[in-house]
DNA sequence: CTTGACACTCACGTTACGGTAGACTTTATA
DNA sequence: TATAAAGTCTACCGTAACGTGAGTGTCAAG
């Protein structure tokens, strides 16, 4: 009681297509095939063997381990050591999947009232080293302190004692010590990594050096009024991760100050946790 | 402020040859290439462009979908449907996951306790036509009664005057009425499809037409003693798809009755629902 | 004997890259 | 300035599990 490929296919529900190829890898020989005409003919004794591998092959195991497992009949212990892997594989990805919802539905919420194609951004955990740099602190609104301490830095840069001796090793900072977001009064510092020592130092500026820092980083590009959201996703990022975040957030300002601010800035933000 | 391949990778977290792929596909190219060296330069104004793609490509879109979002810039109601449509992909993906999940867990206890590689059966749905048969129905056990009938039948068919004016139309079948598993005083019929007219019948044998059923079916092949598990797995089956399964199940005996009961036996089961 | 359905092999296509070889280029060091 | 080390280029092959087609041979029925 022979079937044919095209019967064998119909009963077992597998594609012709498919039988040649598990002929072909060794992994569901047929149990004759006539030599003239290289006809394949099944069995139906090999339907079990079928819906075992199709069985296998929806929890995800690969067609490989799958003939192994059927030619070698390995012990129980392996064979649940496998399934348990698989088991671990599906959780994780049913995991992954629901975090994919949840963000598709923020886009889309998001693509309703805004139109626009959703940004999403790289975030990354590492460690700075310690950095000296020139600053200043003060209280001010966030946009005009940082660029006017900013550029009240490089004047005590560029002083006759100090031009020739100091260079700047990196991109001017700002670093915020405000817990929340707040209009006024934020407490605001600014930076300029340098080397080289300064002879010249007027009042309530500090040359320091800035501690080393692990936490999150990203790089963002874009405009200013987009900054906030970028914050989101690092809030976001970090309650997911199970991070507690902690002040100063510092931000390096990578274009030069000429840049029209509409598009052209870009900055890394680095968040610090734990 | 230009970056060859492998800053622009450093900071866009992307492999160098996954950009070189980008740039080969059209996805995402370098704003600048030297003519002389063949050198990639990219600029910081590309990275919100391979998050958008990275991000894009996190929700499940392909490369060509996210290709044509970027470079057509498609109206909100476009995006926010294809958006909808990867989010119920997902959601899909998430429920078949949960299945095999549910079936993993299943197998994981059956191999601690049995040790043996699961298996599994191919399910259907079809409906079968109305099928002429001669039965007799009693009650009695299970095993017993469905063989002593269908040997009664056989005598019946082969009786002189029978014997050359009916033919047998398919497999033989036992029809069970009970909604239960019982030991004893099961209430079973057994048939035989059968064309022609008899000429001559006894007491207790009937022919009759069974009515056409719309049902579960699946072909089994194995030792009697696991059928338990197949009904197991129809009855799982049919309450994961909401079908109400109803009296009498058909079993379709379809290797002859030679054969080793122990490893021999192929059986199509036909569970009607509804 | 024909015809239509079925079967065969061979070879290329699919997705989103990874890996390697062999030849340049750039950068850093001596 | 010379050389070594690191970076980059193109080009080709490989992946997993088949799908799809071309071109050819076989089977079962009328």
């Amino acid at each position: 009681m022979l079937f044919k490929i095209g019967d064998f296919s119909r009963i077992s529900r597998v594609s012709i297509r498919t039988l040649r190829y598990y002929d072909e890898i060794g992994l569901l020989r047929p149990v004759q095939v006539d030599q003239a005409t290289g006809y394949r003919y099944y069995s139906i004794e090999q339907l079990p063997e079928i819906n075992r591998i199709n069985m296998l092959k929806n929890v995800g195991l690969s067609l490989e381990d799958i003939q192994e497992l059927l030619n070698n009949a390995p012990p129980v212990d392996y064979i649940k050591q496998l399934l348990q892997v698989k088991k671990s594989e599906i959780q994780e990805r049913i995991s992954l999947d629901k975090e994919k919802l949840r963000k598709v539905e923020i886009w889309l919420n998001r693509a309703g009232s805004e139109g626009i194609l959703p940004t999403d951004i790289h975030i990354q955990r590492k460690t700075v080293p310690a950095l000296r740099v020139i600053s200043k602190r003060e209280i001010g609104t966030y946009d005009e302190t940082t660029d006017r301490i900013l550029s009240e830095l490089r004047q005590q840069l560029d002083r006759p004692g100090n031009i020739d001796n100091v260079k700047i090793t990196g991109p001017v900072m700002g670093i915020f010590y405000d817990d929340e977001y707040k209009e006024l009064d934020a407490d605001i510092e600014a930076a300029i990594p340098i080397s080289g020592e300064l002879s010249v130092i007027e009042e309530g500026f500090e040359v320091k050096t800035l501690p080393k820092i692990e936490g999150i980083f990203t790089i963002y590009k874009g405009p200013v009024y987009h900054l906030n959201e970028i914050y989101a996703q690092i809030i976001d990022y970090a309650e997911q991760h199970n991070l507690k975040l902690v002040t100063p957030i510092r931000e390096l300002y990578l274009t030069y100050p000429e840049a029209d601010p509409e598009d052209g800035l870009i900055i890394e933000i680095q968040c610090p946790f734990k």
